[in-house]
DNA sequence: CCGGATCCCCGTTGATACTG
DNA sequence: CAGTATCAACGGGGATCCGG
């Protein structure tokens, strides 16, 4: 694709029209169909390794049984993630990246970078906007 | 902070890792309290500039006013977004960057650039599934 | 008139129970 | 174990109302 941006290249106005642009349009379709944080956080935690269900379901805390599996489904459905079904009793059931998903994880980790590093300036905020604004 | 971390020199699963760990959390928290793609689309969309609510409302189409007003309302708690009123008839409004705000912006471009390269695969991928899956 | 607060309706989510 | 079914609760969208 002619995507291929030298990001160091960029000014911050191509930048911001990037994303207003075609990138808007592709982030809110992405976001949109896979559940937004979701997406990142399954990704994430599934990396390279393949994965039970009942694992992503502890090691993702705060998700719901059903949101986990709608959002494997929408996973698979882009391609991003397989599945693969074992007969066997009990059953077993393990995801895993595909290699287009595993692309996603450096988005994810320049947005868990931005967090961390952002994430005392934040709680700073809160804690002036709470206390004057009330 | 000690996370100036130089990526390329991070293994995939160190990087996991990161996401999984603090960067985890800090995500999860970031966007459970932002509202997740709004945050990065409204943040985008304001980029240096100082914009009124009305033209914020135009800019990023499918947003509602009222999800707008929220989202702005996050980000300023945030410390992401200044607002300025003035007292005026009509009224204005006008929203612009922090300086922490516009660190946002990078991230949202990574995003933004891996959304536009792979949506292509992920479009590909769904008729795939579609077809096949019913 | 603009910004946004409120109200109502509906889709999505979560908790729980149940099944292959 | 890995889901599906069901129902209640919450959150978002849209129309409407209102203060400045």
């Amino acid at each position: 694709m002619s995507v291929t941006v030298t990001r160091s290249a960029m000014s911050e106005y191509e930048k911001t029209c990037l994303i207003r642009g075609d990138g808007g349009r592709a982030i809110r379709g992405v976001l949109d169909r896979n559940g937004d944080k979701r997406t990142l956080l399954v990704v994430a935690t599934l990396h390279g390794e393949r994965m039970r269900f009942t694992e992503l379901l502890h090691r993702i805390p705060g998700i719901s049984q059903r949101m986990l599996t709608l959002t494997l489904r929408h996973l698979e459905r882009d391609g991003l993630v397989g599945r693969t079904a074992y007969a066997e009793v009990p059953p077993r059931v393990e995801y895993e990246l595909t290699p287009v998903g595993r692309t996603l994880i450096e988005p994810a980790v320049t947005l868990a970078e931005w967090a961390i590093e952002h994430n005392p300036d934040i709680e700073r905020s809160h804690q002036a906007y709470d206390t004057r604004g009330g």
